[in-house]
DNA sequence: TCAATAGTGTCTATTAGACACTATTCC
DNA sequence: GGAATAGTGTCTAATAGACACTATTGA
């Protein structure tokens, strides 16, 4: 009690005055070859008719960490769960929403693409329906979407070479040609198989599974691997 | 003092659906050939008389964006402006603050040692002083802050490597020997002196001025540098 | 002179880039 | 066999690591 008192004595109520806080999710998987981003059409103004990542105010009661908040909309939005979900960057420019201050936390999520046939994908309630825009070729965004995602493609870009983010995209049985084109989308550029794998295997541990992924047409089935995790703490 | 009673006994943390914002700033700096922090010592509770990183609610009414929020207080706790200042992450956690959901995006800025003998540091209104702490030798921190200067080095270790942050903590002018004891204070090891010369030749542009840096005791007068900033989008 | 710091040359080891060769499948 | 995809070997170029040598100063 004597905490609480304490509390309340240093209370001001312009401490009250608080932004809005959100927390965005930039959905992203790989469909046709191509970096996607799932995203919802606005319902309501300002920005109503365009295009935005979806997200949600933060509820200060719900008892959740800001990553949960990011995990809890992926699955309103997807119904996908275990999915790698990653802080990016918050976004508070004064004037960014026209109706009051908003801050924005916002997260990504990369979902590997052969979930995507079972995905049912729904918009929120403030949301008309969502699809998949490739990063490369986007529509004109709500608020400062454009930026947030034009940081995110730099991230990617720098992450895929020192981290395992690629394999996040891929199912748990892979193969080679997969993984590489999985880099090749991020990075945008072609890579020489060779000297792709020789690098991959120096950087992870890769089990070659006693299988071989079946192929329509021509070609010498590929074998399947399996990305195995090591604790680098 | 009624006024105050009267405030606390409308006060019902329920009506506030927002969280608070607030915005901290780790001030970096090298001081003994060790890279340290700027810290103060919380004068209220939460954590009364525990160190923290300084930093202050997002006031709605300035018109500042977030980055602007961490150079004024920058600039309130240093009386330093014109510094490299950069966005760590953002902390959210439901019960880091024992008072209420408090979100706080933190910043880093990294000082130019030189700079450190005309500082006359501040304490802000809650807090008693401010004191430098090596990043190695850290006390009991108030809420995450911890974790945060974690993270910070983290960060620090990682970009080191691949971006201009060294010569941020420099003065203008410098020599081969400052700039290499900079990243191996950052990175925790020594590094050759012929190879860190090549590799940060083959990175970024150096002028060297033709004048020399005066040395107390025996050695031979090292050449005097410049950075230069060259655009790369 | 020596100790101390600065600046450079160069040999070797490792890693990255290029490319060709073999392997397996479908038609 | 030929087209298509998969898997491997190896030469070369570029980069990183190690270390020794020279240069310039103060005591």
């Amino acid at each position: 009690m004597e905490k609480l008192k304490d509390d309340l004595s240093n209370y001001n109520p312009k401490d009250y005055d608080s932004p809005s806080v959100t927390v965005d999710i930039a959905i992203l998987s790989i469909i046709e070859n191509d970096l996607k981003v799932l995203l919802i059409k606005r319902k309501y103004p300002p920005f109503r008719g365009y295009r935005a990542i979806p997200g949600g105010f933060v509820d200060i009661y719900r008892n959740e960490t800001l990553k949960e908040t990011a995990l809890r909309e992926l699955m309103e939005e997807t119904n996908l769960k275990d999915i790698y979900v990653e802080q990016l960057k918050t976004y508070g420019d004064p004037n960014r929403d026209p109706r009051k201050r908003v801050i924005t936390v916002a997260y990504f999520a990369l979902v590997p693409y052969n979930l995507l046939k079972k995905l049912n994908i729904k918009a929120g309630d403030d949301a008309e329906d969502a699809q998949w825009f490739s990063l490369k070729k986007l529509p004109c965004l709500a608020f400062d979407h454009k930026k947030i995602l034009k940081d995110l493609c730099i991230r990617l870009e720098g992450k895929v070479n020192y981290t395992d983010i690629a394999f996040k995209l891929l199912p748990k049985k892979f193969t080679w040609s997969q993984l590489q084109k999985v880099y090749e989308i991020i990075l945008g550029r072609s890579l020489l198989r060779a000297n792709f794998r020789r690098k991959i295997k120096s950087m992870y541990v890769l089990k070659e599974l006693k299988e071989f992924k079946k192929q329509k047409g021509a070609g010498r089935p590929p074998l399947l691997l399996k990305y195995i995790k090591i604790n680098t703490l």
